[in-house]
DNA sequence: GGAGTGATACTCGGATATCTGGTGTCCGAGTTTTCGCGG
DNA sequence: CCGCGAAAACTCGGACACCAGATATCCGAGTATCACTCC
């Protein structure tokens, strides 16, 4: 089992998004070269982060994508969902209704037990992603990055809004 | 992000020999069989389990696989890892240190709070998992099954290790 | 009748094909900007 | 100098190849069983 890198890379592309100033958008190309990533690629979870309503684009020059609602207000769930899509890892294909001891699928009133079992896991899951926002993870960033990274970045974005 | 089909095999497989008397075994063809799953297949997958030490091999005719702890201490975390590898889901490719602002590799000292979000859901999955065994999961069975079900199961299991 | 021995049948184990889904890329549709021109 | 308009440049959006890992399978290695023979 294993997460699509999009997701981190969508992860990091909200992040960016999320200090940029309101009304400024930046393109797939430009979150692409701060992240050093193709940026074709990336593109695609961008779409799929605009069809999710995470992201909104902006068309034509000046334009690209930001985020579509203030930070606060997305959850790394949100993200992980719109690129790595809804479904729960563990998916029951119901084998106990198989084989030689199988009984009439109308006696089978409960889910499998290990369903439940996987069910739960995948809730816990969704419940810790659930429980940060992007806005969190900008104050880890800026509490955790070097200095020098930080003004980097700084420099770099106001010259990539422009 | 999908879990292999085996897995799900793997718990069935589980269960099932849970509920075997001391000292039998069962050959990876009839746990296909009871499960209506290829027979090869599910073989490649108890191997996992035999190399993980969640399951024994009695080589030879009688042969076959069996549990090699009692049911009550293995957990389904272990048949998970078994089968799908320890590997996390999310893994870090630290792509906070390429691109235009990075900082020279040693000025970051923290773990990247991306991946700390990721981590903590990844722990809460594994520790939703860990809390129910095997010997639980026979417990539901019993109680879910119909009971049409379970008299041919046992008269099956009674069959096939004669 | 009992023990030894060889053959046998049955089991796992790893090495080997196939195929779906993630990875990576490209060019067309649409919009804003901008430059030029006329008033 | 200001307003209008057309061209252009820049952006997203979905459609198209490629590749790794999961899926599925097979045949060889090893061992307990069993039958047969000999004592």
């Amino acid at each position: 089992m294993k997460l699509s890198d999009g997701v981190e890379w969508g992860v990091h592309a909200c992040v960016l998004l999320a200090v940029l100033p309101a009304d400024a958008a930046l393109p797939a190309a430009r979150l692409a070269e701060y992240h050093g990533v193709p940026s074709a690629y990336l593109a695609k979870h961008l779409q799929a982060l605009a069809r999710a309503d995470v992201l909104e684009t902006v068309k034509g020059p000046r334009g690209g994508y930001r985020l579509s609602r203030p930070a606060t207000e997305i959850t790394v769930l949100d993200v992980v969902e719109a690129i790595d899509g809804h479904e729960p890892a563990f998916r029951c294909t119901e084998i106990r209704r198989r084989g030689p001891s199988a009984a009439p699928v109308r006696d089978y009133r409960m889910p499998c037990g290990i369903n439940r079992v996987f069910s739960g896991a995948d809730d816990a899951w969704r419940a810790a992603l659930a429980a940060t926002t992007i806005a969190d993870l900008v104050v880890g960033v800026v509490q955790d990055a070097p200095r020098a990274a930080l003004d980097k970045a700084g420099r770099w974005l106001n010259d990539a809004i422009r």
